[in-house]
DNA sequence: CATCGATATTGACAAAGATCGATGTGTGGG
DNA sequence: CCCACACATCGATCTTTGTCAATATCGATG
């Protein structure tokens, strides 16, 4: 008995329109788009440059930064967090020469949602 | 405050023994452990057999039963369970001549944790 | 405006993965 | 003991993806 209404106000988020995994079974296209959002995540490269910047304390990091933290060609880097971004799970902001990635908490937050059901 | 000492009894599972993403940036070893996990999820053919277990009301389902729900060959299905199942989510039992899967809730608890630190 | 430094894009390539048909394995019934 | 059925494994094929070197873009600064 659950209101499924939250396509009103935000972009079509896949995971916010999609109830949780023990709730019903889910239909081809909720699949395919949830899909990219778990493919993006789903890396070991990518896994680690989310961790840091969700770990970091001012909420965000350049990068810069990033391009160091990890044994990565930039190219790389750069590719990673674009597959991050366009699959909503951060968020870009350009200051002059420089970038910075901050997490978007509500992606997570729906993910957390989407395997537990609680959150 | 949470106890971090899971990894007595159990076999060790890379995501009970992981923190929250928020709380601190993944080492190489956390990542490459975690990510087959999310891997195992981040396909629609599996999202769709993982939610028809969860969502299911006896709390198992036959094989025999999946292989009709989606639009794939026999050796397809079995193999897409094969990947949940050594992702430890899914649990595997065989009855007779027939093999029955549920889903393993600890494994989607720790997802939700992972994510919201929360859970 | 010429240049430098920070990111992004492109093109190429090897590795991984999704899928299927054919075949193997094991269980229960006649 | 043999057959039918449920499921798993194998081998092949095609697509996707992670990675890098090379190159492009874009903003600041002299």
């Amino acid at each position: 008995m659950r209101l499924e209404s939250a396509t009103l106000t935000s972009p079509p988020n896949p995971l916010t329109c999609c109830s949780p995994l023990r709730t019903a079974p889910m239909d081809v296209q909720q699949a395919t788009d949830l899909a990219p959002i778990l493919k993006a995540i789903a890396d070991p490269s990518r896994l680690r440059l989310l961790s840091i910047i969700a770990a970091d304390a001012r909420g965000e990091v350049c990068v810069c930064d990033l391009n160091d933290a990890l044994d990565l060609s930039q190219p790389t880097i750069s590719h990673h967090l674009k597959v991050l971004h366009e699959a909503d799970l951060l968020i870009r902001e350009k200051r002059g020469v420089w970038v910075y990635y901050s997490v978007n908490t509500e992606t997570l937050n729906s993910l957390c949602a989407l395997f537990g059901g609680v959150c």
